[in-house]
RNA sequence: GCGGGCGUGGCGAAACUGGUAGACGCAAGCGACUUAAAAUCGCUUGGGCUUUGUCCCGUGCCGGUUCGAGUCCGGCCGCCCGCACCA
């Protein structure tokens, strides 16, 4: 082939993008005479060099974004940069950058690989979370959180690395050390910001049922995640003391087998305990040294130490031994519980460790207080009550209502409701993030940053030669006066956790430039919520949570009049590649390895390669292929259709070069046939459909809007994979119809020319310029959508398949709604039905119209 | 442990509310073109058969409902994901 019949992408992508530039095409404008319809993809982290993941998301939301514009909708498709974050500071120490040169040069690179991907985005709306002019709008965001109490301060237990000086997340902390310095992590108590997500946590919780169109699975697990959990909260009495102890509990109805009491080590009356006993204080530090990684938690054992209490049982009077037990959290509940053994597995480990009693107080269906006992394993299952004195027989629900109802008029409890979600602690001990507007006042306490003085800017001379916050000994940046009092202060050195900025950038695309608000009322009114927002999975819980309650504190702080942020969610799944490994371990390339059918072999010196299986793509396994080098060798619209093409967008997608390759074939083939005939037939001004069709010509008329009709409809469904596949069928019935008569010239070109328009929203460049040598005088990106004559949609003859006792016996053509008796009477007579019969009559005969005959016999 | 999802050719996958299983593509094979290769085009491709028949078997396994089950129900097996000492 000669490079001229070749879809030339590398002189064709540039120009179209050129051309859109020219039109501003995706520039979006408030318009309240059209509809609107915001599509969002999550904006990237600025790390440098876009990845397969971001090609995937990307071309998933531009799909949506051209598909919804050539609708008619008034379309916003914005992009930006969630700049901020550790990696920035990492680059800082090692490479001498100051992390904001690093961000800025990473997202100018960044910027430059994805307008060659030929997004259809509004790039005057472009956002860096960054810059000052961004940031400020958050932190005065911040100071109406604070008047509304929607922010406040408080001690909190963190994860300290003691080499870095720093707060770790709970994923930086692997085997209890710290990832970075692998010192032992200790739990140290801070004073930190927290947000009141709480606060909104039933409504964040009720509201996800009318999230219609967010997956079931994101649903689910933003709801263990907010984990209600109804019981009560019950007082015991501490033997010899004035305090009594709290205990929550979603069990009431087992008070009656309870056997002890458990404090979390960090419980204010175990921390009372220990200062004057050395040996509690010493389990209670080493429960603290125990880290907080879920791997140390799994496997250490249920272990107490007795702290010489006797609590008293609200109903019996019992002493029952009083616990500081090191599964007991503080941070939840009340921390502190009441154990009872029988009916709970860690109070049955707990009890046979420490030889307490174990009672069973419920019973199973079929079983009796005097022939239940239980051993090794707790039951947790429904049944009758007993040994429990006024609840005995009545099944568990019952008896929590009544214990609460007791504990209420006794003035000992009452019923509750707990949640698993915590405040949002937003406090991080780093330089690159958004300052905290606070100011530390030695007589005023915390003060917050007069809003005439935001923002407050980062300094711009870090130096990150010493371990801990470059803020904190930064030499003057936090020592200012104190805005109320005027006396030497110091600024708060903690600045906010990055996905602060995640939570409202949607809100800031709809009016980007605006210097005095984060948004004003009429852009936000206008364009929120956003339609169809598009991401990983990976973020169902922190970022989607954050953002919706955001979006209710903004709300209550007179910002927004929305409860939603994202009417609409798609997670699409990763990205995956198979793995190479050398005999001796080592990762290796796929650029460096080639296939050789069963296996494969390494590029440079010819040695086999083991073939791992497909993963995630990602840098430690080197299974990545970079996307920038796909765009040079095969062009933009290939990698976005091969993307697209063979699984369904929420799947993961294992990413192949041969998968490459056969979308880059079906590029060239339509690119040729249309090219073939540009000059002659079809590229003669548009001609009328002529008056009559032959029937090949008909038949590909009908099959052009049935794919009209199918792709629209997959296309709102998200079944880009299917849309494809019907236009490559479509492709090769047109290719199938060679011949020089006018209504076949006709129909191929109504078929190609439907193709382009079709495909658009994949291969935007291509089908621009197949547009363009098909006549077409205006670019596509401004043409509507085309629709389908629900007159063609339908054959005037169906093919009926006709069963014997539900096996396929033959297929008939039959005229479309044909009457039941012609159906039937037809089936009969078929050969292989009449044969099967054997001249007996049949049993029973069953009609679906337009699809089977069942002849049973 | 708790919760959720998924099992269809050699591979990625289609199959609308239960109605012709395997569309579309990848890989493979054969053929055409070519000095040759690449590219391109055409054909074949779930398994089985001493019966090439619109024959038998076939959607993880076993059973059920139905005229009819990839699809619905019950029970297993396997894989993946999320949460996890949450009282």
């Amino acid at each position: 082939m000669t490079e001229m019949s070749r879809y030339d992408f590398r002189s064709i992508e540039p120009r179209w993008r050129q051309v859109w530039d020219d039109l501003n095409a995706f520039a979006a404008h408030e318009d309240p005479k059209r509809e609107k319809y915001y599509v969002l993809e999550m904006f990237p982290y600025p790390s440098g060099r876009i990845h397969m993941g971001h090609v995937r998301n990307y071309a998933l939301g531009d799909v949506v974004a051209r598909f919804k514009a050539a609708r008619g909708y008034n379309v916003l498709h914005p992009m930006g940069w969630d700049a901020f974050g550790l990696p920035a500071e990492n680059a800082a120490i090692e490479n001498k950058v100051p992390p904001a040169d690093w961000t800025r040069q990473n997202i100018a690179a960044m910027r430059e690989q994805l307008k060659g991907l030929g997004l259809s985005i509004d790039w005057s709306r472009e956002v860096s979370t960054c810059e000052p002019d961004y940031y400020r709008h958050e932190q005065k965001m911040f100071l109406d959180f604070l008047k509304a109490g929607l922010a406040y301060r408080r001690e909190a237990w963190v994860n300290w690395d003691p080499v870095d000086h720093t707060v770790l997340a709970n994923e930086q902390v692997i085997d209890g050390k710290g990832w970075r310095t692998g010192a032992p992590v200790e739990k140290r108590q801070l004073s930190q910001w927290f947000l009141k997500i709480t606060h909104y946590a039933d409504d964040l919780l009720t509201a996800l049922d009318r999230l219609e169109r967010w997956p079931d699975k994101v649903r689910l697990m933003q709801r263990n995640w907010i984990g209600k959990s109804s019981g009560a909260r019950i007082r015991f009495d501490i033997a010899g003391r004035e305090e009594g102890v709290e205990v929550f509990t979603t069990r009431p109805d087992t008070i009656f087998g309870m056997s002890f009491l458990a404090l979390s080590p960090n419980h204010p009356i175990a921390e009372e305990l220990a200062a004057d006993n050395p040996e509690l204080a010493a389990f209670v530090a080493e429960c603290n040294a125990m880290g907080t990684s879920e791997e140390t938690i799994e496997r250490a054992e249920k272990r107490g130490f007795a702290a010489g209490l006797e609590a008293v049982h609200p109903f019996t009077g019992a002493r029952l031994p009083v616990y500081v037990a090191n599964f007991v959290l503080m941070e939840y509940g009340t921390g502190a519980v009441f154990g009872c053994p029988a009916h709970d597995q860690r109070d049955l480990d707990f009890a046979r460790k420490y030889d307490l009693s174990v009672v069973p107080v419920v019973a199973p269906e079929g079983a009796t207080a005097s022939d239940f006992s239980v051993a090794n394993e707790a039951y947790v299952g429904p049944g009758r009550l007993i040994n429990s004195e006024f609840l005995d027989g009545l099944d568990v629900e019952t008896g929590k209502q009544t214990v609460i109802e007791r504990l209420e008029a006794d003035g000992r409890g009452q019923g509750t409701t707990t949640f698993r979600l915590r405040d949002w602690g937003v406090s991080r001990q780093r330089y690159w993030g958004c300052p905290i507007p606070v100011i530390h006042c030695d007589s005023c306490g915390a003060v917050p940053v007069p809003e005439s003085d935001l923002p407050v800017e980062l300094p711009e001379d870090p130096r990150f030669d010493k371990p801990g916050n470059p803020l904190d000994h930064h030499p003057t940046w936090k020592h200012v006066a104190c805005p109320k009092c005027g006396e030497p202060a110091e600024r708060e050195t903690d600045t906010f956790d990055t996905f602060f900025e995640s939570s409202w950038y949607f809100a800031r695309y709809c009016d980007p430039r605006n210097e005095k608000v984060g948004f004003s009322q009429d852009a936000a009114g206008y364009w929120l919520p956003v339609d169809q927002y598009i991401g990983g999975v990976e973020h169902a819980v922190l970022h989607l949570l954050y953002s919706r309650f955001f979006t209710r504190a903004l709300r209550d702080c007179g910002y927004l009049d929305i409860d939603e942020p994202f009417t609409g969610l798609f997670t699409q799944g990763m990205v995956c590649h198979e793995t190479f490994k050398t005999p001796d371990g080592k990762w290796l390339f796929p650029s460096e390895v080639t296939r050789t059918g069963e296996g494969a072999t390494r590029d440079s010196d010819g040695t086999p390669v083991t073939v791992g299986r497909s993963e995630k793509m990602s840098k430690s396994r080197k299974n990545v292929v970079d996307p920038v080098d796909i765009i040079e060798t095969y062009g933009a619209d290939t990698a976005r259709l091969f993307m697209l093409s063979d699984s369904p967008p929420d799947r993961d997608l294992e990413w192949t070069e041969s998968g490459v390759e056969g979308a880059w074939r079906y590029v060239n083939r339509i690119w040729r046939a249309v090219m073939d005939e540009a000059d002659g037939p079809l590229g003669v001004a548009r001609a009328p459909r002529p008056k009559t069709l032959s029937a090949p010509a008909e038949a590909l008329e009908r099959q052009t809007h049935k794919t009209i009709d199918g792709v629209t409809g997959d296309l709102e469904k998200f079944h880009f994979n299917r849309a494809i596949a019907r236009i490559r069928e479509l492709s090769n019935a047109i290719l199938d119809l060679s011949g020089a008569e006018e209504d076949f010239i006709w129909a191929r070109r109504f078929g190609w020319e439907t193709v382009a328009r079709l495909l658009n929203p994949m291969t935007p460049h291509l089908t621009e310029e197949l547009w363009r040598h098909l006549g077409g005088t205006e670019p596509l990106v401004g043409h509507h959508w085309p629709v389908a004559d629900p007159g063609l949609l339908v054959e005037d003859k169906v093919t009926v398949a006709i069963q014997v006792n539900g096996k396929l016996r033959a297929t008939i053509d039959l005229p479309r709604d044909a009457e039941k008796r012609v159906a039937e009477d037809a089936a009969l007579a078929e050969e292989n039905v009449r044969r099967a019969l054997d001249g007996k009559a049949p049993r029973k005969v069953i009609v679906v119209p337009n699809r089977i005959v069942n002849v049973v016999i």
